[in-house]
DNA sequence: TTTGATTATGAGATTCAGTTTCAGCGAATA
DNA sequence: TATTCGCTGAAACTGAATCTCATAATCAAA
């Protein structure tokens, strides 16, 4: 079984809630896919293979996943929630084409200690952050 | 007259568009409040002086002060537009607490050169960007 | 001024992503 | 296998954002 189907059974053993073919085929769909998938294209994904899988389900699966690790919810300003994996990635930042809407991501090594620095000065105790740069990508600039 | 509704002025004029007490007024509160208002919040801040200007007007103002320059939408992931002061103002990051939704600003000098050092290995061209950090603030943590 | 062309306004309708509801369904445990 | 209790899918609902349209207001020219 692969490491992420064996976080989110156990999670579910956990919580007390049950293991459905459901939520194994969207885990599935999920970490296959590319990045950065919201709700609805994901639920797109399945229709071929799985039509009767309701939109609802992916909605509520993608939360769960996300409560337990496995995926990160992104916002691109766009007004609709993507999300992308979670476990074994460093935080990273997007750089979003506003014109094609493709998103690359980047990392800054030093983002990290800065954030805290400056939390440490204000008091605040940071639990995640969203960095997000728009423009021009190479093909649209 | 202040700078801000010069601005605006000018750029009704450039762009053939009307001069109206609505929009006089609107700028006028969004100058004095506070940072980071919804659309809605506006409007209720309105009502009492002035009952007879509806929601929509408000709304479309603020995307006219974001054209010109004046204003900034800025998202802290709650799913509502927030706006806030666009002239006069560096870019800077928020520290948004996820208990009770209160946001700081902070500046990050240098990420900004981060960014446009990481934008030119990727052939990317920035126009503008968005850090919020996520977490506890003084009084909640 | 008055006129006339054109833009702005406000109330309500519409859209759209996201969320909730609820009547069965199905997984887990004994 | 029976019983319990969470899960599912379709549809309804929500709330923010956006659009529509009849009427009102602006402003340049007469």
């Amino acid at each position: 079984m692969r490491k992420e189907q064996e976080i989110l059974t156990d999670y579910l053993k956990h919580k007390g809630l049950k293991q459905t073919s459901q939520r194994g085929i969207i885990l599935d769909i999920f970490l296959s896919a590319g990045r950065h998938l919201a709700a609805d294209e994901l639920h797109n994904m399945l229709r071929d293979e799985n039509p009767r899988i309701g939109f609802s389900t992916v909605y509520r699966t993608l939360r769960l996943l996300t409560e337990c690790g496995l995926a990160r919810e992104v916002n691109f300003g766009d007004g609709r929630a993507r999300f992308e994996r979670a476990l074994d990635k460093s935080q990273h930042g997007h750089l979003i084409c506003t014109k094609c809407g493709k998103a690359e991501e980047f990392t800054i090594a030093t983002m990290e200690k800065s954030i805290k620095q400056i939390a440490v000065k204000l008091g605040f105790k940071p639990e995640g952050h969203r960095f997000e740069v728009y423009g021009f990508c190479k093909k649209c600039r």
